[in-house]
DNA sequence: GATGAATGAGACTTCATTCAT
DNA sequence: CATGAATGAAGTCTCATTCAT
């Protein structure tokens, strides 16, 4: 039974709590990232976290849970990376261009919490065999690159594009110079970011007729 | 053990050989299409096919050798439709709309083997915990990618660009659409592949300063 | 431990301990009644009691010690109800459909007891495999009708019965007719009484030849 | 995956299967007999039965599913037993006296049947926490014995009795004298059997005023 | 060529119990 | 007196694989 669904009212430890917590997060992340999802059992998250297997049934209420919350805090926790390096830009272009950079500096930095997400994504399945995450990228991502997209077009500064179909192409671009750099850690991730931000300025801007003299 | 290393006296049958590898295949796709990965048991996959567990056995060295094969098989039938379709085209420019649009529409006709693909090359992993193929893309096609890319750049039809890096990004821009497509089938993938090329034709060509009369 | 075992130099609290034992029987009772044997774990109960698990197995020595508790403590209970309506009948015909009456009226107002305690019984084993309690009734019941069965052949009220015999069948036939009532809580059960004190008052009395004029 | 599940039109060996079901089936009523509900696992099971744990979830869906069939197994050996001893019977009298007869005989030569009988009637869920079987007695007993005391009661043979009270009295007190026996091996069945036909026969025999000459 | 049957490893989960606080 | 946390054993079940037929 999940501590959550005690009845009792006495004191809990939420510090021992949430370091366990984090704990068994990071050694799924690391099982995860290194041996795939097919072999990411129980049994080898607890073996790295060096806890007993009944520890994670303790604080997580099943393998599932567990596998959702990992996601859900990398998500969360990238958001906190990306969002204040947003807010600083005044200009569309500014924002997807730090969007871009934001993002990828971050994996860059948590190579094993990009691996993991990937890998949970793209298996963790419902009870009725539907998918629980959206593929590749959090549908908040994509909202936020069309919300970009949408403003820079209306105020003149992108061509007449369509906003999702754009920031699809953006997330899974974006996906696609990390799944290179996943296979091949010596890949520079920093030249792939400095050409994919000038690809999407291209692919974005406006191209007024240069007013001849 | 598969029938080529059995010195048995049996007369080999290669018809029948061959129509079954083939039926396995195609439910193996269903299956995995259908169920994900970790619930395409060789059990589901031969209800599927309405044989026997043990045939798979028999045509097969084990279930990843059967999830690679059908890997193989869709790349090299995908390639048997895009293939022609480059041959015509002149321009690199054109060359690169090709692919995406045959690509894309390959993918619109044959839903399965899109999903039952993006499925198997996320998680097959060889012996030793490393992936068993490249992500998302088949290698050949980023080499093709790249030569087309490259080809463009050398003519002066496409700008300064690195072409691994938009090799790349065309092909996760591809996965993307397709994977938007897959969680929603009612999505217009027509609009999408039209999107694309145009999103990718202003993100390559060569914007020369205009000749002003 | 028990606290009985622990030099610990706090004070013991009699009334508290007397409660929380009360609080944990009740609660026990209410889980097995209601979800069986089997679905019955302390931390069912302990939710149940709307305490910790821990308490139990401060106050009972394990699961086992608090379930044979709980049968103890129902009989206890039973017997102070059933015992006096005995004593006010002189003949042995009297006293057994006393206590015909006097178990149904008990257990028809607690329901949930007559429950707990035919699981229990029927499921509780010792260390070596062997039932920790008699089947369906308590020894001390079937002594009890054994004497009253007795008392009525040396009397004559009664027919020349076996006893023992009888006394198993009024015993088993109260846990039939409750089982009856447990399955379909709308049965009649005092009509199942009435009925029951008519079938052994046939059964039992002796039916001399009548004195023909 | 059962075999009856498998699509296969291909050749199946019943005699195997039939005579594995057969195995596991005495390795269970074996096991659950000597043990107990809670220690019956499929473990101890299948070290009876001398077969992997496997060979179980093989021919059974589950291990419910399992109990289930031993207890039907068993009802229906024991009705091949006791059906034809009702037939030679005429009157409504005689045929109770069989009925307890035989199926006392029955389980008198089939001890841990009964023992196996018992304890998964007793406990066996279904998953909304109802029982799966009737409280010690098949429906279909009570439902012959109260055609039987219906029959009797019309044709003036029975005194006016309820019979469905009776029949559920008639069954618990087989199931008590069993139980009896069951837990005392050494007690005799035989006397007890004795006792119960004359007991059932007074409780029921219409006693009408003796004609006097 | 194909199959039914069997296997053993390993998966997830639940449980009663213990211990420091 | 009570608790939250942790444990390890045991449970049921699924799976890929093998083998005699």
């Amino acid at each position: 039974m999940r501590p959550d669904d005690s009845p009792s009212g006495r004191k809990r430890n939420p510090i021992i709590e949430e370091a366990r917590r984090a704990q068994i997060i990071a050694a799924t992340i690391e099982t995860v990232a290194t041996t795939g999802y097919a072999q990411a059992s129980l049994a080898q998250i607890a073996q790295n976290a060096e806890i007993s297997k009944s520890v994670i049934s303790y604080h997580f209420s099943g393998k599932d849970d567990l596998l959702a919350q990992v996601v859900e805090q990398i998500y969360e926790d990238a958001w906190a990376y990306i969002g204040p390096r947003l807010e600083t830009e005044t200009s569309a272009a500014g924002r997807l261009r730090a969007y871009i950079e934001a993002n990828l500096q971050y994996m860059k930095t948590h190579r094993n919490r990009l691996l993991a997400v990937m890998t949970i994504v793209g298996n963790l399945r419902a009870a009725d065999g539907s998918m629980r995450f959206p593929p590749s990228s959090d549908d908040s991502v994509i909202t936020l690159l069309t919300e970009i997209l949408e403003d820079g077009r209306r105020d003149g500064e992108f061509r007449d594009l369509d906003p999702r179909v754009v920031a699809v192409t953006v997330g899974q671009a974006l996906v696609g110079v990390l799944g290179e750099w996943a296979m091949n850690p010596d890949a520079d991730l920093d030249a792939y970011t400095a050409e994919l931000v000038v690809l999407f300025d291209h692919a974005t801007r406006n191209q007024e007729p240069h007013p001849c003299p």
